[in-house]
DNA sequence: CAGATCTCAGAATGACTGATATTC
DNA sequence: CGAATATCAGTCATTCTGAGATCT
């Protein structure tokens, strides 16, 4: 059967398919370490930031408050992050990233990266550069 | 607080975070016309390939043998398809669109439009036909 | 028999909503 | 009081997997 040109010549039927593509590959390389992108998220939000409150992290991340505190709960049983009370907030946590949240981070970070060109193999190092670009203006 | 440096910086973060945007500007404008992707993808191969059975349909369209099946009760229930038992093959089923699921079809075509041209609308023309080559190439 | 087809049940993931208790 | 915080329970769409029944 030929591909569906109503639906499969439009861009966004493009941009899905390309980021069906990229999110498997991910999936596939944070599956084979044993987590999700959820992790990996909050684990880098946690490095950069250093210890921050759940609302904050939400907001760094893009991650839905409710969905913060459910990942944090691996995190933690995990080892690799620590919620304390905040005695200046008692209604705040401050979570802070584990010295093993550091190094599991370093290894996802590699993990990352070689998934990461693995997706991008296709493209040349200038196609690559303007695909960013495109992207950018298109993710706002 | 400042983006992510770790992961919004990536390609895949972007690609995603660029598909999220579209797929979120389609879905509203689905939604509001009263169906999914799904059904859209469907009645489009439907439409283009005329009457096939719904592992061709499948495979046409990307989806699962199970989610065809699925989407068919909701398109044959609202009169858009409809199958028929193939009497040269028994197992499968003859699945074709109505007239009334040409008529929808043409409307969501509209409705897909209107969406892409807002999911485009941040870059150029000349930018569109770059990021849609570049996109192919990734999609494969 | 192997293999294709359709259906059903369920699960994983990402994203989100609403309610609630607590605290500022 | 209004607003923010964390938590809990649940929904939703998309994508799959497995099992089973039917038929070629």
């Amino acid at each position: 059967m030929e591909p569906l040109k109503r639906v499969a010549g439009r861009p966004t039927w493009l941009l899905s398919r390309a980021n069906a593509r990229a999110q498997a590959i991910l999936a596939d390389a944070f599956a084979e370490a044993g987590v999700r992108g959820y992790h990996v998220r909050l684990l880098a939000a946690l490095e950069q930031h250093g210890p921050s409150s759940q609302a904050l992290l939400g907001r760094a991340t893009g991650l839905d408050r409710s969905d913060v505190a459910v990942t944090l709960d691996d995190l933690s049983g995990w080892g690799l992050a620590q919620r304390t009370p905040d005695t200046t907030d008692r209604r705040r946590n401050v979570v802070s990233i584990t010295p093993e949240g550091l190094a599991r981070l370093a290894e996802l970070d590699r993990v990352l990266g070689d998934a990461q060109e693995a997706v991008l193999e296709p493209l040349s190092t200038t196609e690559r550069v303007t695909l960013l670009r495109l992207l950018r203006k298109l993710a706002d």
